[in-house]
DNA sequence: GCCATTTAATTCGCTGACGAACTATTCGTC
DNA sequence: GACGAATAGTTCGTCAGCGAATTAAATGGC
């Protein structure tokens, strides 16, 4: 087998396997199934991939991670471009008090608006604004190109068998619920 | 097709899936890939899940998110229980002030000890305590059981696929550096 | 119809992390 | 072998997020 042909043949080992390789000669005693860790560092080691270069994105279009993410998810609920800040803080996993303080940015940077309810006092409208969405926009362009670069190193038959997998799991999280 | 049977042949939609499909209705204008986006997605939530997960572990041993963090990658490295704070820092993808911070907090704690260097002043060494290693492996025990729950949602089979599929994901990203 | 309970959002005090400035030590070169 | 540049780690001020307490409004008994 010729040494330069293998490329994609053979395809070398990355961090997880060297990091799964060292475990096991340094860490025998503690209870550990290798390809389950594998398979769990790479996709930590993706997510940190895509978090940097998400954030190299909007640093490009002026914007803070935090304000990008807000404004996703926004965007992205069933009822685009509003909510009550509750409902957003329970999308985004944080508490309320950093619900507020990400709405006060938001609102103060001019990207959202917040509306009172009139028929319930106590609520809160969040409403997207079109300075808000444009930006929005261009930052999603940006971090879909980081993405697809790696996403393309799969054909799309392996995109579709990986989705198909990971679909597997995350039904697993969604229904233990 | 009979409704109790289809369990596993069809496969039901993820929150992946629905949030493909309502993208595809509401931003038709934003140029968007929809399997890249659901795989990058899945990523994501399953992340966000493996994170909470581990947090409800660490509780339970009575450690926190960072410090269970700082403790593994202090473990994990090619020198087990043993490195400077900027290589930890870099590893963990964290500050140097981070660093410092962090190991203010594990040291009073008891889990490491800050040893100064003898040939080279400037260096430090950080070294896991017995404790400290002791604690790390009750963690890491608890975080496994949630992990494996996960990912045994494949079979053999599907685990080796999966984990051929994202590492060649992961070495494009190791690679373009 | 009034009072206790629940719900929505905000304020407050604290904490972990960051970047920038700082201190101490070593390296490099002249 | 001395002085400027580079390197390791820490200190300092700031910021986003958290949990707990707070304010305000709606709901549910009785």
């Amino acid at each position: 087998m010729p040494d330069e042909v293998r490329q994609d043949a053979v395809d070398e080992d990355d961090w997880a396997d060297r990091h799964v390789a060292r475990w096991r000669d340094h860490w025998v005693d503690v209870p550990f199934e290798d390809d389950v860790e594998a398979i769990v560092v790479r996709i930590g080691r993706l997510m940190r991939h895509f978090r940097a270069t998400t954030q190299l994105a909007l640093a490009e279009v002026g914007l803070q991670d935090f304000e990008y993410e807000t404004l996703h998810h926004l965007m992205v609920r069933d009822t685009p471009g509003h909510a009550s800040p509750s409902a957003l803080a329970a999308d985004l996993g944080i508490s309320g008090a950093g619900m507020t303080g990400r709405l006060d940015a938001l609102e103060k940077a001019g990207w959202i608006q917040r509306r009172a309810s009139v028929d319930d006092r106590r609520r809160v409208d969040i409403e997207l604004t079109k300075a808000g969405a444009e930006i929005w926009r261009r930052a999603i362009q940006l971090r879909g190109k980081a993405e697809h670069e790696v996403v393309h190193a799969l054909d799309p038959d392996e995109r579709a068998t990986l989705a198909g997998l990971l679909r597997k799991m995350t039904l697993v999280v969604e229904q233990g619920s």
